[in-house]
DNA sequence: ATAGTCATTCAAAATAATTGAATGATCTTG
DNA sequence: CAAGATCATTCAATTATTTTGAATGACTAT
């Protein structure tokens, strides 16, 4: 009456069906047979059903036996799961750590570290959102996410905790169709300001979005992410900066040329942040590799 | 260390996180704070972690013990929906029951039947499969499908019940701009024969494909369901026999149009199939309404 | 037929959970 | 700031539950 399934009965359905018999659950259990009845005669009145038909020698399982069996294994495996991942967590690991990857960052370059740290923690979720400018930051503030990796600028706050983890070239380019190709070098803020400016969406909610590198009073074309922007670049739908990195491959194809500018493209550090306080070990493991080796 | 997380500290945890303290959960268990107690320490020295953070007045949930509080309650629900789940299977109420629903039915006509179900046993999932042909019938040979409506022909089975639950007309048609809208009727075999025959692809997987109302050495058109057949006759794609409570909307409005055949095209009776000896309540209950008034 | 296996029952023994009183720590409130 | 209230813990005693072991009857295989 007080709880009508035990996990000790599931345990023990469970070893009478993968042993055979009451019998050989009992000896696999390091108990007495009748141990065995017991608990099933308990679950049985418990839930007012019959868990086993004995009409024949052996006693063989009901189709709501089967039932208990079947989703019971389930419940068993999830309560054991439950009982790691709680240890972990004690452990000071997280079970998930969610990353947002500030979009000037090539995924890609990320995979092999991922894939390591999968490898070692196997049971530990990672995910990766894709942020834009004041995206990142705010979702770490929000907490939706843990780390934030390659941040431009991000605001000071002493609640979030950086350090820096490399810097970004950024080149200004257009399509080789584009009237701008063939425009005089350095290109003038006034020359760039008649040509539409390619720019990705700060994925920031509530906080006033960020524009990077961008000229006043110049028409835009936002979209959703660097390579959407790239994309779009190459066919001709606008101009604007990219890092470098971004574009080494469409530069060397010829896809998209490279113009100076006057001023010329800056150059930023990238960051990495996490909230202070948060000691997690899956957190300090990206932050120890990340700082360690800069993987850009 | 027999098994490392019970329910019952699933339980206790809960009522602690919805009462506020040990105290208030041990009224709300009708038991004594110190049996609050002592199930706690059980759960940690069995985990070996600390669930409650004591340094202050009342007792905290650590990470690992909100992370246990808030899967564990998963486990609980699962735990109770199984207890119920199993009553209902000793009660002869099947958790699912799955339906092969010939395409010669139109699906629209067996919702309120099924919304009628659904609503009474809302916990009862009901899974409905079109199948054409033979294909409801070795659905429910391969145990697929509990219960088949309106399949034609059902060939004789010791181990199928069958029941009859109506009976459909068939219409021979074609589009109006079709060659044979104008030919003369009633049309003969060999008129019929110089034009393809649209017809639906049986569904069974093994056994050798049955044809329905089909002449030799006419050339055809496959398509997947009986509403795909009739768009592309409508299209005059081809021609072919169609069930008439199928083809009355398109007749009426003159998308299609009927015309005499000879031999006429011919009445089929429709069955209702399951297996022998399958006495489930929820397939009880189809059975006992689709052959008191007939749906069709 | 007979020896072996199987599940059940029941009383006894072993184990586990619950209680209640005592304790110290912290909070509330006047 | 002191007094009273609330909180969680401990520990020994009590109560409840689980496990055992021996006896029993039912079935199987040889």
């Amino acid at each position: 009456m007080s709880e009508s399934v035990r996990l000790e009965a599931l345990e023990v359905l469970d070893a009478i069906d993968r042993h055979g018999s009451f019998a050989a659950a009992a000896a696999s259990l390091y108990r007495v047979p009748s141990a065995i009845s017991y608990t099933i005669n308990q679950l049985e009145t418990e839930l007012g059903i019959r868990v086993f038909d004995r009409t024949g020698h052996r006693a063989v399982l009901t189709p709501a036996g089967q039932l208990l069996l079947t989703e019971g294994r389930r419940i068993l495996i999830a309560t054991r799961e439950l009982a790691a991942a709680a240890r972990r967590q004690a452990d000071h690991w997280e079970p998930e750590l969610k990353i947002a990857l500030d979009t000037t960052q090539k995924p890609a370059d990320f995979y092999p570290l991922i894939a390591e740290f999968t490898r070692a923690h196997p049971a530990i979720n990672v995910r990766i959102n894709e942020e834009v400018l004041a995206g990142s930051w705010e979702a770490l503030v929000d907490e939706r996410v843990d780390l934030a990796i390659g941040v431009t600028d991000p605001p000071a706050n002493a609640g979030i905790h950086r350090r820096q983890c490399g810097r970004i070239d950024f080149v200004f380019c257009c399509a080789p169709t584009h009237p701008l190709a063939s425009a005089p070098t350095p290109l003038t803020e006034d020359a760039i300001r008649a040509h539409r400016a390619l720019v990705v969406a700060d994925t920031a909610r509530q906080f006033s979005p960020r524009s990077g590198n961008l000229i006043d009073g110049q028409a835009r074309l936002t979209v959703a992410s660097m390579r959407t922007k790239i994309e779009a670049l190459e066919r001709g739908l606008g101009v604007g900066y990219c890092p470098t990195h971004w574009v080494d491959d469409a530069l060397a194809a010829g896809r998209l040329i490279a113009l100076e500018t006057m001023p010329p493209a800056t150059m930023r550090e990238t960051y990495l942040l996490w909230r202070r306080g948060e000691r997690g070990r899956a957190l300090q493991w990206f932050i120890d590799r990340l700082t360690g080796d800069l993987p850009d």
